[in-house]
DNA sequence: ATGAAAGCGCTAACAT
DNA sequence: ATGTTAGCGCTTTCAT
């Protein structure tokens, strides 16, 4: 059998409630008793039962961690930030994939209410927000990271998006690009970026085109048709600025097939600066997210009550590489 | 306060044990009173407590899941795979980065034994082999995935690593290739791809070499260091077989800044075929483990005592794409 | 400083 | 078919 407290407490001749004392180093017990405690949980290997623990109220150390998918790597850097903070504070992650589906998000979020999480952090857009709020009722911690809902008073980690797109935007500017294209996917952080992108081109005086401006979805995939879709216009963009790296990636994958050089014919950008940049060619010019910062304060603003309802906005960081460069009129 | 089993029978009017059996489906309960109970308990928002159910010796429904590193997409994909049947299942996965430190290793082990976790799946090389028989030990169920501990009787599902190996080398060679350098890491499994990998030389009466030959860690910088290395020798390879797409992709790198034009020049084969292979450019061939059935084989494995310490063999496919091409004595 | 005992929410005999 | 009750391993008053 398992030992338990009571065994050690025999053994050590005290009673189980000093055993728990402690454990959890509850004043109130002797040094010598303390030690001979300390000695006899060592000598059976002891170690509490945290099952136990967490029906008498006290914190199970487990969050749930939200997100759509676990293979796409930028949402496999921020499982690996929270993570690696969880694990610093003796708490446990698990992970849950929703693919963006209501289902699964419902299915995952009753399941750990059921286990007694301590809190949710959430990186998916949430399509429930009545589930959000019954979480919230429920006095369970939730925190977004690297999305929000403005509508919501709910604890945030975010970047400045508008920046992010304005920066990018800027960027390409600078290279004296002015037909800049921008594919972006439905989000709220997009919208900020979509914004600060407008801001950047009114800045210059350059008029947004309709047709420069595609919304679809956040996969490789889909970001080679709006790269197709937008390299074949008439007057094709000379730039293209992705709201994330995947998209980016396709629309570089379109760029090659039609027969375009990067970045002599055309620039592109992506954003979230994931490993996949320095992987394409010529490598990805990208919006840097502070991912790893990001990860470790989102679990602390979840975590300390302090900051329910707060939102942290990070600064996002150009990391210019070959993707981008100067305009040349070579059509 | 949160809505307890008594407070469903008080309302429904029966007992608690009762209300445990429609909850479980325990037979014995008269059809009027489980629609009676069922009916209070969605009044009442209901929802059993697993940790109170834990407690009496039930499951946690909660399996740790310990990977190096979730950012790495090899990893990724497994996680993913036995997220997503831990999902059908009812069952939460924890994940466990453990970098390949032993440290790390145990802190997460030792913490998930004490949240009486139902089992423990590794897809890391384990450091610590005590650690692991003292799980054992315990009667905790764990099981491999993608690695293996020959030297010990345990659950395992791996692919059969020298025929990857084998129809990688083989692959390379039926393209004229006689000059093919390997790149593997500290491993089992690599141990059996390099073994497959000299016995496909061997019955082509190639003899390998050793200069062609480099170990390493698995990253793309490593990969990178090795290939370098390769490239610079008197005689270069033609072709270079990696035993991990990141060491792939490092090879790749490699050859480019030295002047290399794949294929012409060089071959370059992975393992794994990750999403990373499309990315490269050239696209990558790979030799690909069915990570996806390996996950849902690994889950059911571990669940079910009849598969306890049992192997499973998937096989490796090779997948042809651009990296590879004929040998042609361009020099 | 230490111990006795109640209770957390549930399951599983055992009764009825 | 349904109810009673004794734990599961721990925390936490309340006594001593």
């Amino acid at each position: 059998m398992k030992t338990t407290i009571y065994d050690v407490a025999k053994e050590a001749g005290v009673s189980i409630a000093t055993v728990s004392n402690v454990i959890n180093n509850n004043g109130r017990v002797g040094e010598k008793t303390r030690q001979k405690v300390l000695k006899t949980m060592a000598q059976l290997e002891y170690s509490p039962s945290v099952v136990a623990s967490a029906l008498t109220g006290k914190k199970t150390n487990t969050v749930g961690l939200l997100i759509p998918d676990i293979s796409n790597p930028f949402f496999a850097d921020i499982a690996r930030s929270i993570e690696d903070r969880g694990n610093e504070l003796g708490i446990s992650v698990i992970i849950c994939s929703t693919d963006n589906l209501e289902e699964k998000e419902k299915k995952y979020i009753s399941l750990l209410i059921r286990k007694s999480v301590d809190g949710f952090i959430l990186a998916s857009g949430v399509k429930s927000l009545d589930l959000l709020e019954e979480v919230m009722e429920k006095k369970i911690p939730v925190a977004l990271i690297a999305n929000d809902i403005p509508s919501l008073p709910i604890t945030t980690v975010t970047i400045d998006d508008f920046k992010g797109g304005y920066i990018g935007t800027k960027h390409l500017l600078s290279l004296n690009h002015t037909k800049i294209a921008m594919i972006a996917e439905h989000a709220w952080s997009n919208i900020q970026r979509i914004n600060g992108y407008k801001q950047a081109l009114l800045e210059q005086n350059v008029e947004p085109r309709e047709e420069y401006f595609i919304k679809t979805e956040a996969t490789i995939e889909r970001g080679k048709e709006a790269g197709l879709q937008l390299l074949n216009l008439e007057e094709p963009p000379s730039a293209i600025f992705a709201c994330n790296d995947l998209l980016a990636i396709g629309a570089i994958e379109a760029a090659r097939e039609l027969g375009f050089d990067l970045p002599n014919d055309l620039s592109v950008i992506g954003f979230d600066n994931t490993v996949l940049c320095r992987l394409t060619v010529p490598k990805l010019t990208s919006v840097s997210q502070p991912i790893h910062d990001m990860g470790k304060k989102v679990f602390d603003m979840l975590l300390d009550s302090d900051f329910t309802n707060q939102k942290t906005l990070f600064m996002p960081e150009l990391v210019v590489r070959e993707s981008s460069g100067k305009y040349k009129d070579t059509v």
